[in-house]
DNA sequence: CCATAATATGACCAGGCGGTCACATTAGGA
DNA sequence: TCCTAATGTGACCGCCTGGTCATATTATGG
């Protein structure tokens, strides 16, 4: 689950950090700009100023490149969650999607071209391993909420006639799509996600949760 | 708003209905899987068994060709949209916002390779015109839920503490997604809604726009 | 200093692309 | 029947792709 999908040939680690840094930024820009297939190893070369020949002694194949990236990805993802949710677990389910989504935000504003390559993957056929990508992604949310969602069900802080995957999808679902919005301009309803000041984002944020929060609690607790 | 993309050149018209049918057809096959710029017109013509000359006698370019590929798109929505509202005109802004999700679904049944289509287009870059043309879909949605969130704003069915637009992205962003999980089930959180028999989809349909009636409903109305 | 191993290079390959065009085939009216 | 206009054809063009490899350059350590 944890394991790497490919490992760079042993010359790449051989390369001075900053120099692996720039090749796989190289790569990430260029995926992310033109997905998997579309991608050229002739323009991440043309980008680095080094040879195609060079970038073979570091990389397998085309493949062996776009996995060793799509790794970064998965840990850049995973460190910006430990960050995020650092210190305090919440033990609410709500504050704890609100928590989700600000950490989506911040990976956005930290890393959007690894989150412009995600996209492609999503919707891309011909991706190498792509469920096991989209998975491995996906999983990251679902294993989080799950375990929240069957708590608060069980607390009675969830409406009993859905049942709690169903819970998790819709939440799930919710944040997934207002990511898309905040990174896809034209999905944002109008709303000019991208473009907003934290302070109104935060807003934004607040009401679309307040809304799952009252949609999704049982009809005997009060609003708040 | 409603004229069309582009025309095809006089021969594709003069071509009796159904080699025309047949053509777009293909193109929408090419283009559903590959998206636009990957799709190749050797690959058309070869499903088709016509030569890449005669295709260039129908349409000036690629880029001719897939507009019209996404004028029938786009009517293909039109009628859809048209005949699952037929008759009735819901007062109740969540039984239309039903509605609509039940014509998203019969037309992914109806015309899978078209919605693929759609997906390709929102997230590739360097599609001939993509703001227009995604801009031309959403509007069927947002310009339908606009009014009604406007009328039962007034009405005072939809809480005061969110403004309209924010209460149509809403709407419209957890219908979208629900379809995308629909349509690509690795987005469905393990529902298996694709599979899922008519009866089923519509109970998990009902309880979605149960959850969005209770977030989005005044606090002070009783729940259904 | 030199031998050897590691690394860098870019010309080159086969194959695919969108697009063109000279030519072959067919259709229609006189 | 025959002339003309419309339609169909596929070899060909320049360009780009992922990938290879013989060769040049650099590092290393004895």
């Amino acid at each position: 689950m944890d394991t790497l999908l490919a490992q760079p040939k042993q010359t790449f680690a051989n390369l001075p950090p900053e120099k692996r840094e720039s090749i796989v930024r190289a790569a990430v820009a260029e995926f992310a700009e033109q997905g998997y297939q579309r991608a050229s190893l002739n323009s991440i070369v043309r980008r680095l100023g080094i040879s195609k020949g060079s970038l073979y002694q570091y990389f397998d194949n085309k493949e062996a490149l776009f996995l060793h990236v799509f790794d970064h990805f998965t840990q850049q993802v995973k460190r910006q969650v430990r960050e995020s949710m650092a210190g305090n677990s919440p033990n609410d389910f709500f504050v704890a999607a609100r928590q989700v989504l600000l950490a989506g935000i911040a990976f956005i504003d930290n890393h959007p071209e690894y989150f412009q390559v995600y996209l492609k993957v999503l919707f891309e056929r011909d991706v190498p391993r792509r469920e096991e990508l989209v998975a491995r992604v996906r999983l990251f949310s679902l294993e989080y909420f799950g375990p929240l969602a069957d708590l608060a069900m069980g607390q009675g802080l969830l409406r009993n006639d859905i049942p709690v995957p169903k819970v998790v999808f819709i939440l799930d679902a919710m944040l997934d799509r207002f990511l898309q919005g905040y990174a896809q301009p034209y999905l944002d309803g109008g709303l000019a996600l991208a473009g907003m000041s934290a302070a109104r984002l935060h807003e934004e944020i607040d009401s679309m949760v307040a809304v799952l929060r009252t949609g999704l609690q049982p009809s005997d607790i009060g609003d708040k």
